[in-house]
DNA sequence: CGCGCCGTTGATATTATTCAAGACCAGTGG
DNA sequence: CCACTGGTCTTGAATAATATCAACGGCGCG
């Protein structure tokens, strides 16, 4: 039932990765790798984890539709998108990932992965087989509980999309975007108020439902009203306070 | 590690659900039961399962955001919407399901629910206590992996509906939801031409992000266009191919 | 340098919402 | 039995939001 033990490896990925991985506010990685416990060291081999750290170039490509899932990714550094693509041509960016955070669970379902992810500026991921994964949560109770409990964050971040998508207003999709990326760079360790953005105007646009003039007058609106000042793709926020409202009660 | 072992049921409750739930396309409750084995019943007692079937009556609220977690729902007949309900008073309906499947996974994430379930018509369900899950899971991996699909296939649902609200025009939506319920009808058996809407056109409208008299509107409309036939909430589609059509090319 | 992609802005067109009125229907109480 | 009420649904007209079309400037890169 588990594959063959092996001797404990000489370096515990686990801890490898928890002390060079950033945290994430919507999934701690610390966690993911903390709660395996010393068990995790029996089943997992060193090298089998350490040995396959990718590298990607801006603008390659970690898995297309329909390939083959066999593995998640940790993302050490950089940023990808993961792009939706219907048979009829149609698109649309579903989701934005940085570094601490997992990208590949739309491959669970399936065992083929149900979308694209393509990288949004040069980037290092840490692959994780998901059989060992998989082995790791049979193994661990609490493993496997904070397993699970991703993959649903991966439904809730779907769900957070859906309520931005379904009801707010073009200005306010754009405000919750900003302040969505705001927190996350914080929970980084970078400043909230000053980021760079990794998508274009028309990836901003597709992740959010309008078109990327739209996006383009917003931000400058944004910048006239006094919100934030945008210049290229470096966006600083003046008026958090100003932004969060919009997005609230939206006047 | 494991519970208690508890002596052979005298009611196999997986078959016994196997036996009475229908089919659904999405997840086929078959395989999510069948899988588990005969391992299943010796950690899962007959009574613990068997004894929590529960009705709902119409508009009566199966959980609501904030509950605490700690099971999943299988539908036995009957339909339910699943609500995200934002501080700001922001609403949005994230999901409708139907017989044979299964509602509660937005608990999973954080032990509490994110969102709140209502009957949309009289309506029984089973209930599955989350830990008892978790451990089939852990005994089973042949069972845990299917677990992992299904938690994963809630964010493919997520992900079509984000494609939907982020890409499609008014028309389109609808024209895709009415598609998406007549393939559900057909799989539990029933007629994929004619079916009766449970949600009121508000609700509709809610969940494809457009106001109640857009839906209104486009009904009739599809209606002059001799694609299908509206009366009040029954709806006869006549021209399924035409209905593909819009969604695919809009035209 | 020139090309392609990116971003901005304006004018215009389209789409969907909002506001408003009235029909229908089921349930309720006089 | 009837009138009344609240919710639902339809439809029209006016309005607002966003997309589309178009032009142009800038930047990076071969």
């Amino acid at each position: 039932m588990l594959p063959p033990t092996i001797l404990p490896p000489s370096v515990d990925w686990i801890t490898v990765i928890f002390a060079s991985a950033p945290r994430s506010p919507t999934w701690k990685l610390a966690d993911f790798c903390l709660i395996a416990g010393p068990e995790a060291g029996a089943i997992l081999s060193g090298e089998r984890i350490l040995t396959v750290p990718t590298r990607f170039r801006k603008g390659a490509v970690l898995y297309r539709v329909g390939d083959p899932f066999d593995a998640l990714y940790v993302i050490r550094f950089g940023s990808c998108k993961i792009v939706l693509l219907a048979e009829s041509g149609r698109e649309q960016i579903a989701g934005y990932y940085m570094a601490g955070e997992i990208v590949g669970i739309d491959g669970v379902a399936r065992a083929a992965h149900k979308c694209e992810a393509t990288a949004l500026e040069d980037m290092e991921v840490w692959r994780l087989p998901f059989d060992e994964i998989e082995s790791l949560a049979r193994l661990s109770q609490q493993f496997g509980h904070g397993f699970h409990q991703l993959l649903s964050q991966e439904s809730e971040r779907a769900y957070t999309l859906m309520l931005m998508l379904g009801s707010m207003r073009a200005d306010q999709r754009l405000a919750f975007f900003l302040l969505d990326l705001s927190q996350r760079h914080q929970a980084l360790g970078y400043s909230s108020c000053e980021f760079v953005l990794r998508m274009t105007r028309q990836e901003i646009g597709s992740y959010l439902g309008l078109t990327l003039e739209t996006v383009s007058r917003l931000l400058s609106r944004f910048q006239r009203e006094g919100l934030l000042q945008v210049e290229g793709r470096t966006v600083k926020l003046l008026d958090r306070v100003a932004v969060s409202q919009l997005v609230d009660y939206g006047d």
